[in-house]
DNA sequence: GTACTATATGAGCAGATATTCATATAGATA
DNA sequence: TATCTATATGAATATCTGCTCATATAGTAC
């Protein structure tokens, strides 16, 4: 069971158990699909951003209220909720020269109450 | 409904509506456990890391197996394993020289889970 | 004891990332 | 029209992160 055994396509690579590899390559996910999905988490990896999504859950907020809110420059909010925009979690909409930003996804509640789960043992 | 309220605790802040702050404030979960929550997202936040989770839901895998499977160093996997080890994710067992690793943790399914969800749209 | 194997670890580095700062833009008001 | 307000955006920067490389360690075999 210990044999060593070399994988034929990487000559480089030592492997042990070719089973166990074949077994994990079989069941992986696409590569494209992993990093979407890695990329999904990282959205919520950042404590700022954590905290814009946890709160518009509560309510629509506006860039400067969310800004108070944080008390970061509004700024870096405006930037945050771009990178938001751009993975499609947050839109906004328009009154005046205000913009109201809002969730539009509704798996981000689950994702942050499975996380909490974790983390609070 | 627009006025503009100056928030007395911090002079430079500009504040629409300071009742959405506060109702914001109010709910917002501890410094720290955004933090820790951020944290653990953010170990799912990493393509690597990530496969490395979802080969050992299916079975248990020594590092010189998930180098394989990633291809990538034994080192690399070894830093990836210590960070797995230090979030308390992953266990391993001492087998002569060779270290098996498994999870720990029954969250890990669920959050990934959820994130595939959102993935797939 | 020595030699070998599997893994761990620290330093260093290249790439990523979140913020700041300065500037731009869209809509409101006069 | 000009000016103000709320937000957006690009560039620059400082910090963070994941990898490589060299070295160390724990267990095995002799």
């Amino acid at each position: 069971m210990h044999s060593k055994i070399i994988d034929k396509d990487s000559c480089e690579t030592r492997c042990i158990h070719i089973d166990k590899v074949n077994k994990a390559k079989d069941s992986a996910l696409e590569e494209e699909e992993t990093v979407n999905l890695a990329s999904f988490f990282k959205t919520f990896a950042d404590p700022n951003r954590l905290k814009i999504l946890m709160a518009l859950e509560k309510q629509e907020m506006c860039v400067c209220d969310i800004a108070s809110f944080l008390d970061i420059s509004e700024s870096a909010v405006s930037h945050q909720l771009r990178y938001l925009r751009n993975v499609k979690l947050v839109k906004n909409r328009r009154d005046g020269t205000v913009l109201y930003y809002r969730l539009v996804d509704e798996h981000v509640h689950k994702i942050i109450l499975t996380g909490l789960e974790h983390v609070r043992e």
